[in-house]
DNA sequence: CGTCAGGTTGATTAGGATCAACACAGGTGG
DNA sequence: CCACCTGTGTTGATCCTAATCAACCTGACG
């Protein structure tokens, strides 16, 4: 089940042009390169303890991890999804504030956090990047604020399946025949702790939206989306383009 | 009611060591202090509309504002809220994502986008006091995901006041007198819009808390928490400092 | 003195949580 | 090869928290 990453340097990495790396310029990136190292988890391992002291961070290669918050009550959280080009950790934290955890196999291109927190401080590029890339995550979080504060239950699957469509489409590059095939990196119960709801309560609206005929099933773990518009329009999310 | 801003340059000003302007360095200081401009808006007032063209960015001096994500079924979600030295806006962004409405009389401490952006860019203290404070609110807007996905509507008002407390007195400076006054700057309403509850509900955990004695009113916009640690074990925050 | 925004409280409803049973696939070991 | 187990997912019955609908209170202000 574990891919083997098929590349030791960063020609032909998969998230060299969307990662943090992706606005570097020559003696940056030779930098940069110098510096990484790749680890992998495998599925259900967890990446980072809240609370301890971080060692790295790291770009997000290849999987999907979730960034959570947990309570001794058992309460659960997920803050954060983190796909393929998304960035783990923060120069200038050395604890862990959330737990970080691999959902599937997971490949992480990792820097030592002392030497990335000096790049960050000499070189402008570098800072300019994070900086972008945590204002965008930032407006992330708060769409996800409307949704756990405002969204009906099917409206918050809605939403989520669209989020995966949107990032899947994308990495995978090119345009692919309209009904696209959907594959879910999350099992209901993560689904559920990603979208604020019960694990059942995501089950009954999936089968909710199999029944309306907004998705279709390849697979338990793999929906089709005959028309996006159409859940869209279920997600509550204007006809945006 | 309008409070007169009673200075015109940097020194005496409120939120001159908390604001994005706390670690700039001396000629940082004087390129910012040159094109800073101040503007004021009354309570009720909308600063910027989402989908407007941003023309500034700008420091909170004094005042409350909330940033909003609202909808045309008429739902409203508060995705952030800024006190005195939060920061508005995004270098790199043209169009604002967000309402942003002052609930109270607001002075802004602002900088024309495009030459804050030239800053940012030819000055790294700025972009990592950027990037700190961004980072900030991502975990800020994290933790209000845990509250607004899996807190009771009780935990969430606990929550709620002891986030204000927090920033009341650190805003105020020195410590005082322990069972401190507390002013909300928010309605019930307004208070209902962050927390992701209806304002009834609001109001209803209001008087739960008085009736279990862990607040009491000086007037309806002004409570005192005689307990801090008993307002902390209610929100099912651990005993943490 | 009347109006209105902000706030409280009550009655009822509804959406999702909780508790529980069952289905199904994939491994594992006899 | 089959029996068993475990992780994952589905569905049903019931309960409960917060939403909704509604009435009323209070104080500020013209």
């Amino acid at each position: 089940m574990t891919k083997i990453i098929p590349f030791r340097n960063c020609d032909g990495c998969p998230i060299r042009h969307r990662a943090i790396c992706a606005t570097c310029d020559g003696d940056e990136f030779v930098q940069l390169e110098a510096m990484k190292y790749y680890r992998s988890y495998s599925a259900g391992q967890t990446i980072m303890w809240a609370g301890d002291r971080m060692e790295f961070v790291a770009s997000v290669v290849a999987g999907t991890a979730t960034i959570q918050h947990l309570v001794e009550d058992g309460r659960k959280q997920t803050v954060g999804l983190l796909l393929p080009s998304d960035f783990i950790g923060r120069p200038g934290r050395e604890i862990a504030l959330y737990d970080v955890t691999a959902v599937s196999d997971v490949t992480l291109c990792c820097f030592r956090r002392g030497e990335f927190e000096k790049l960050v401080t000499n070189t402008p590029h570098i800072a300019q990047r994070m900086l972008a890339m945590a204002l965008d995550e930032l407006d992330a979080a708060r769409d996800w604020m409307f949704l756990l504060g405002r969204k009906t239950a099917l409206e918050r699957i809605a939403s989520f399946l669209l989020l995966i469509q949107r990032r899947t489409v994308s990495t995978d590059g090119l345009v692919v025949p309209q009904p696209t095939p959907v594959s879910l990196p999350l099992t209901r119960e993560a689904m559920s702790d990603y979208l604020g709801l019960t694990l059942e309560t995501v089950s009954r609206q999936f089968s909710k939206l199999k029944a309306d005929g907004i998705i279709e099933y390849a697979s338990k773990r793999e929906i089709i989306i005959p028309d996006v518009a159409a859940l869209r329009n279920v997600a509550g999310e204007g006809a945006a383009y």
